[in-house]
DNA sequence: TGTACCCAGGTTTTT
DNA sequence: CCTGGGTACA
C-alpha cells in the first residue's frame, strides 16, 4: 500500500471514529478512574511522564488516554503511535482499546519497538539499503552466524565464545554504534571484538539478514539520515505513547526523540523501580532523562495500588527506599493490612520446597485454586527441586519460560526449508538443513562447498550447484538430491495456499518421517510440533499485502516466537523466575531462595548498580502478591553439585521486622559459640535428621568482621579453628578461643 | 552416521 | 549435579 492511499483510508477511518466517540457517553468511560489516573488521561497534549506504580492501573490509563486523545483531543488515529516491548502487551492494548472504543483497531500503529521498526523497514527497504525480502535473525540464528564469522576469521572459538561476541555486538548496536564508532580504548581484546562485529555486519549485509538490534538501529538510521522520510513521519505521528519506558535502551530512546521531533507529543509510562532489564540495555534513568530533555513535561504519579494489602505495600515501599536516585514513589491502598509476611528458614533447599508444598496444600484445602499461587525464584535452576517436590506430592504445576514454539529445533528446521525454498541464497538456512534429515552429506562435503563459496564469493547454494556439477562421487550425488528436493519444492509450491506449502515441504523433505520414526517422548513431541506448525500456518492471517504470505509468516515467526507452553490452562501452581513474573499478580506468592549470592545473585554483587537492580527485582517480586506473601530461604543449598551455606538475603533484613512473622521461630538469643559442642544438634534444628555437619552453616557474628557463616571446621577444643565466610570481609580461618564469635540468628 | 565420552560452564529474556 | 557442545571412534 502506498502512503497516499493509506492516508485516504485513514481519513475515512478517522471520520468513523469521531462519530463513534461522539456517540459515547464520554463521562462514562472516565468516571471509574481515580483522580490521578484522570489527571494523566486528560493531561493536555504536552510531554507527559506517568510514573505508574505496580498495580496502579497503568494499562487502563494508557488505553483511556488514547481514547481521550481520539475523542476530546480530536486527533486523528492516523497520527497516533503506541509502542510496547512485548507482543503480549501490544495485543493487550489493542484488545482493551477495541473494547473501549468499539471499532476495529487493527489499523492503528500499535506495536512493539521491533515490530514497528520492521514495518518501517519493509516499507522503506530501499532507503534502508536492504534487499526487499530481507530476513530476520532471531538470537539463535544470530549466535550461529556470529560463530560462523568467528571461525571464518580463523579465531579460536574457545577464546572468543560466540555468545559473548553476540552480547558485545548487541550492546554496541543498542547504543547506536557501528563498528567504526566503537572506541577500543587500546584494549586488544576489545579491538578483536570490534573486528568480529565488523565482519559480522558485512556478512549480514551480504546475506540480506538483520538481527533484532539491527532492526532498531536501521530504523533509527533510516529516519536520521533521510530528511524527507523523517519530516514525513514527524508530521504524521504527533502523538507517541510508550509503555514500560524504564525498559527502553539508548537506541530506543533516541529513536523516540528523533521521531517526536519538536512537534510530536510523547506520553511515556513507566516505573523506574521496576527496571529489571538493565543487563539488556534498559535504562531506569531514562525517566529522569526524559524530564531533562523535555523541560515542559509534566509528571503524574499513580501510587494508589489496587492489588496488594497494606502490609505487602509497606514492605515493598520500605525495601525500595534502599535505592538511591529514584524518581520517588510510595504505594498505598484502601485495602486493609491483611496477613503478615511469613518467613520460613529451611534447613536445606528440599526442606524449603517441602514448606512451599505444605502451604500450597493448606491453601488448596481452604478452597484456593492452584493457579492463584505462584512460586518465584531468581534463577531457572532453582525450579528443579520445587518441581520434584510438587511431583512427589501430586500437585499439578506449570513452569513458565523455556523454549518458545518458533524457537524449537524442529520448527526452525522447517522454517529453514521454507526460507530456502523462497530464497536460495539464504546460507544460514542452507547450512541448517542441508543434512537434516540425514541424507549422506557429511561435514567434509559441506566444508568443501563452503570453501568454494568463499573463494568465489558466491552463496552456498550456488557453490553446491557447481560442486554437484564437478563431483560425480557419492557426496555429489547426495548433494544433488538435496538441491533437486528444494528446487522441486519451490516449483510445486507456487500458487498453493500457505498451509499446503508447509505440509508439502514437511513430507517431501522427510522431516515428518524423520521425527515420526523417533518413538521417544522427545521425538513424539517434535512430530506433534510439526503438525502444530501446519495449524499455526492455517490460522495465520497476514496483515500486510506488501510481502508474499510466506515472507510475512517468516517475519511473524521471528518477531513473535509464540507461547512456550502449548498445554491448556489446567488448574496449576505457577512456577517462574522473578523476571517472568513482572506484570503478573497472584493472591499467594512464594518468594524462594532468598540467600546472599543467589538473590541478590553473586554476579550482581561487586558494583552498586547490579545490586540496585536486584533490589528492584525483589520489589517486583513482593508487589506480585495480592493477599499473602511468603519468603523463604535455605541455610544449606546444593548448587552446581556442591553444598553451599548461604546467609539470609540482605533483602530479608531490609524489610520492616514488624511486618514479618517467622513461621518456625529460631532462637534469637545470641550465645557464645564456645559454649556449644560440635556434634550436638542445635536446639532449633529442623525435624530432618540428616543434619550432621557439626556447626557448618552456622551464622556467626564477629566483633570486627561482622556477620558470616561457618564453612569449615578443624580440630577440637580450644585449639579448634573454623573457616568463616564473612559477608564483607570474605573467607577467614579463625581460632575459636581467640576470635570471640557469637552465634547469630537471621 | 551414530554414539560414547570429555569438558566447560551454570542469572535474568524479548524482540 | 546436569546440560550442551564438541570430538573421537566404531
Amino acid at each position: 500500500m502506498n502512503l497516499l492511499s493509506e492516508y485516504t483510508l485513514w481519513r475515512s477511518l478517522a471520520q468513523a471514529i469521531k462519530v463513534k466517540i461522539a456517540a459515547m457517553n464520554t463521562v462514562d468511560i472516565y468516571q471509574d478512574l481515580n483522580e490521578k489516573q484522570r489527571e494523566a488521561v486528560m493531561a493536555p497534549p504536552l510531554p507527559l511522564l506517568v510514573l505508574a506504580g505496580a498495580g496502579s492501573g497503568k494499562t487502563r490509563v494508557l488505553v483511556h488516554r488514547i481514547a481521550y486523545l481520539l475523542g476530546e483531543g480530536g486527533i486523528s488515529p492516523h497520527s497516533l503511535l503506541a509502542v510496547t516491548f512485548t507482543n503480549k502487551a501490544a495485543a493487550e492494548m489493542r484488545n482493551r482499546l477495541g473494547q473501549l472504543l468499539d471499532f476495529s483497531v487493527s489499523a492503528l500503529w500499535v506495536g512493539t519497538f521491533h515490530g514497528l521498526a520492521h514495518r518501517l523497514l519493509r516499507i522503506h527497504w530501499r532507503e534502508a539499503n536492504l534487499p526487499e525480502s530481507f530476513q530476520i535473525l532471531d538470537s539463535d540464528d544470530q549466535r550461529r552466524l556470529v560463530k560462523r564469522v568467528i571461525r571464518d576469521l580463523q579465531l579460536d572459538d574457545t577464546r572468543w565464545p560466540a555468545a559473548q561476541s553476540q552480547y558485545f555486538i548487541n550492546g554496541q548496536k543498542e547504543t547506536g554504534k557501528r563498528p567504526g564508532q566503537v572506541n577500543d580504548d587500546g584494549d586488544p581484546s576489545k579491538r578483536q571484538l570490534v573486528q568480529i562485529y565488523s565482519a559480522y555486519e558485512a556478512t549480514c549485509q551480504q546475506r540480506g539478514v538483520v538481527d533484532f538490534a539491527e532492526l532498531l538501529l536501521r530504523a533509527f538510521e533510516l529516519l536520521r539520515d533521510n530528511a524527507t522520510l523523517l519530516a514525513h513521519y514527524q508530521e504524521r505521528f504527533r502523538h507517541i505513547l510508550v509503555d514500560e519506558f524504564q525498559d527502553t535502551n539508548t537506541l530506543q530512546y533516541d529513536w523516540l526523540r528523533l521521531l517526536a521531533g519538536n512537534q510530536g507529543v510523547l506520553t511515556v509510562v513507566g516505573d523506574d523501580d521496576q527496571s529489571i532489564y538493565g543487563w539488556r540495555g534498559g535504562r531506569a534513568d531514562h525517566l529522569q532523562r526524559f524530564l531533562r530533555d523535555y523541560p515542559n513535561a509534566s509528571v503524574v504519579r499513580l501510587e494508589q495500588n489496587y492489588r496488594s494489602t497494606a502490609t505487602i505495600l509497606a514492605a515493598a515501599n520500605h525495601l525500595i527506599r534502599g535505592n538511591p536516585d529514584r524518581m520517588g514513589k510510595d504505594l498505598w491502598t484502601d485495602l486493609g493490612s491483611g496477613d503478615p509476611i511469613r518467613l520460613y528458614v529451611g534447613y536445606n533447599e528440599i526442606d524449603e520446597a517441602n514448606f512451599v508444598i505444605d502451604r500450597i496444600k493448606n491453601h488448596v484445602s481452604e478452597g484456593l485454586a492452584r493457579q492463584e499461587m505462584a512460586v518465584l525464584y531468581r534463577s531457572n535452576a532453582q525450579s528443579r527441586v520445587l518441581e520434584e517436590a510438587l511431583i512427589a506430592s501430586g500437585i499439578p504445576y506449570r513452569v513458565y519460560g523455556g523454549l518458545r514454539f518458533f524457537e524449537r529445533a524442529e520448527i526452525k528446521d522447517a522454517l529453514a526449508y521454507l526460507r530456502l525454498i523462497r530464497h536460495r541464497e539464504d546460507d544460514a538456512s542452507f547450512e541448517r538443513v542441508v543434512n537434516v534429515p540425514t541424507r549422506g552429506i557429511g561435514a567434509r562435503t559441506v566444508d568443501q562447498v563452503r570453501q568454494l563459496a568463499r573463494e568465489q564469493g558466491i552463496s552456498l547454494w550456488q557453490a553446491a550447484a557447481s560442486f554437484v556439477a564437478t563431483d560425480s562421487g557419492r557426496a555429489g550425488k547426495a548433494m544433488r538430491v538435496f538441491l533437486e528436493l528444494v528446487q522441486g519444492l519451490a516449483r510445486e509450491v507456487v500458487e498453493r495456499p500457505l498451509d499446503e506449502q508447509v505440509s508439502l515441504m514437511l513430507t517431501r523433505s522427510g522431516l515428518t518421517e524423520f521425527y515420526a520414526k523417533d518413538s521417544s517422548e522427545r521425538g513424539e513431541s517434535r512430530a506433534e510440533n510439526l503438525e502444530e506448525l501446519i495449524n499455526a500456518v492455517r490460522a495465520f492471517r497476514p496483515e500486510s499485502e506488501e510481502l508474499s504470505p510466506i515472507d510475512t509468516f517468516l517475519a511473524h515467526a521471528a518477531l513473535e516466537a509464540g507461547e512456550a507452553q502449548g498445554t491448556a490452562w489446567e488448574d496449576c501452581v505457577q512456577l517462574m523466575t522473578l523476571h517472568a513474573a513482572k506484570g503478573l499478580e497472584f493472591p499467594i506468592v512464594f518468594l524462594t531462595g532468598l540467600e546472599e549470592g543467589l538473590f541478590p545473585h553473586q554476579r550482581a554483587l561487586g558494583g552498586g548498580e547490579g545490586l540496585e537492580e536486584e533490589r528492584r527485582l525483589a520489589y517486583v517480586g513482593i508487589t506480585r502478591a495480592m493477599r499473602t506473601l511468603y519468603l523463604s530461604y535455605a541455610e544449606k543449598r546444593r548448587l552446581h553439585g556442591s553444598e553451599t551455606y548461604g546467609m539470609a538475603s540482605r533483602f530479608v533484613g531490609e524489610l520492616p521486622g514488624e511486618l514479618i512473622e517467622e513461621i518456625r521461630p529460631r532462637i534469637k538469643v545470641s550465645r557464645p559459640l564456645l559454649a556449644a559442642r560440635p556434634n550436638v544438634s542445635r536446639p532449633n534444628a529442623s525435624t530432618s535428621t540428616k543434619f550432621s555437619g557439626h556447626w557448618l552453616g552456622q551464622r556467626v557474628q564477629h566483633a570486627h568482621f561482622g556477620a558470616g557463616v561457618i564453612t569449615a571446621f578443624e580440630g577440637d577444643g580450644p585449639q579448634s579453628r573454623v573457616q568463616v565466610n564473612f559477608e564483607r570481609a570474605g573467607s577467614k580461618w579463625l581460632v575459636l578461643s581467640y576470635a570471640r564469635l557469637e552465634a547469630a540468628s537471621v
